[in-house]
Parts: C-alpha cells; sequence; structure tokens
DNA sequence: TTGACATGCAACTCTATTGTTGCGTATTGT
DNA sequence: ACAATACGCAACAATAGAGTTGCATGTCAA
C-alpha cells in the first residue's frame, strides 16, 4: 500500500463520489456503479472513464475487483484509508 | 474549509513534506522552510515552486502566513485535516 | 449460433498542475 | 545611502490528469 497512490486517488471529487457508493453498497458491477452514479449523483462521464477511475482506485488498494462471468465486481476496502492523516495529527 | 482543497493539497508529495516540516517545527518562515526541504528532505526545486505550494496549502486552510517585517511567517494548522477521511470509516 | 450486453484497450484532445526564469519590491543592517 | 536579503509577480514550458471516441473481446440468453 503506497501512500502516495492513496493520496493521488482521493484527490479526485469523483473518485470521492465513487467511494462513497461503493461504501454504501460494498459488492457492485461497474455497469451498476456506473449507472447509480449518473441517476443519483447526476455525474455526467463515459463508462470508460469511470473504468478509468476504478483502475486508479484499484491501484491505490481502495478497491478490488473480481471477475464473474461478464460482470466486474467491485469491493471498497478502507484499509488503505486508516491511518494516512496521522502522522499530521498529534 | 473545502474539502476539495485539502485533498488537492495532499495529492501532491512535495507538499505533503511540507507539511511534515511545519508540523515539526510549527513557526517557520518561508525561507527557512525551503532550506530544511532542500538539505534535510534533498527537495531539488526553487524557492519560487515552494512558494506556489504554498498558496495551494493556505488555500486549503492547512497553512496560516503571517507577514513579519520581510519575512513571511507560516504556522501549520491540522483542523482541516480532522475528519476528512470519516465518511470511509465506519 | 447469433445478437445483445458488459467490459477491455488504444489513440486522441483538452486542461490543470508543476516547475522554471526573469524581474520587481520592500525591509534590514552597516 | 546602499547593498544584501526575503519575498512577490508574471510569462513561459513541460508534464500529468481527466475525458472522449472507436473498436475489439468475452459472456450469456434465446
Amino acid at each position: 500500500m503506497h501512500k502516495d497512490l492513496v493520496f493521488k486517488a482521493l484527490a479526485d471529487p469523483t473518485r470521492r463520489l465513487m467511494l462513497d457508493e461503493l461504501c454504501e453498497r460494498k459488492e457492485q458491477t461497474l455497469y451498476e456503479l456506473t449507472a447509480r452514479l449518473i441517476v443519483r449523483h447526476e455525474v455526467a462521464i463515459s463508462r470508460q472513464a469511470l473504468a478509468k477511475h476504478i483502475d486508479v482506485l484499484e491501484k491505490a488498494g481502495l478497491v478490488s475487483s473480481e471477475k464473474r462471468g461478464k460482470y466486474r465486481m467491485l469491493v471498497f476496502n478502507d484499509e488503505p484509508i486508516r491511518g494516512v492523516m496521522n502522522r499530521w495529527l498529534k
């Protein structure tokens, strides 16, 4: 878990929204997540753009994915978030 | 305190180093900070570049500055950091 | 088997970010 | 007064980031 990647991943507001959504419903397909972001959060973005964001989140360890048939299941993981801010808090 | 700005500010490794240094010694001039980053942390960067980073940190509320004569005193503020990650932790 | 569907991959554009250089200004010590 | 010092401002270059489009691949249901 590289902290650089975690901070980078959290820097984008769309990715933070994706984490919000995945935190609420831990297991979703990329298709579900895309639909939810567009409908519920009014994110005007393409599926491919969201797939790129997922890659960034995955490299940071914040999301893990598993191929199930034609679906890609996404699972949120809060472990990288725990403790990254502690260095500045007394 | 806009969380967008906080996450953006924390996305850059040089800025995180600056926060580390300012967290350790709460009050420094921009000149002191520059010298310390170059000598102690081997950051190869110009004073102007660091001044820009300070602007970003200031807009995020992570650093406040005060003009004292020809010096610009920098003070670290951890308040924006507290609680920004809570949304994803149960 | 064939068509619809969910996803993967690659090239491209556009913009923001990071960094530099050069010059200007205000303050301080001698 | 004058030189050194600490900083501010603006223009520019280089890179990375976010998003799009187009097409390919693999899976499932009829």
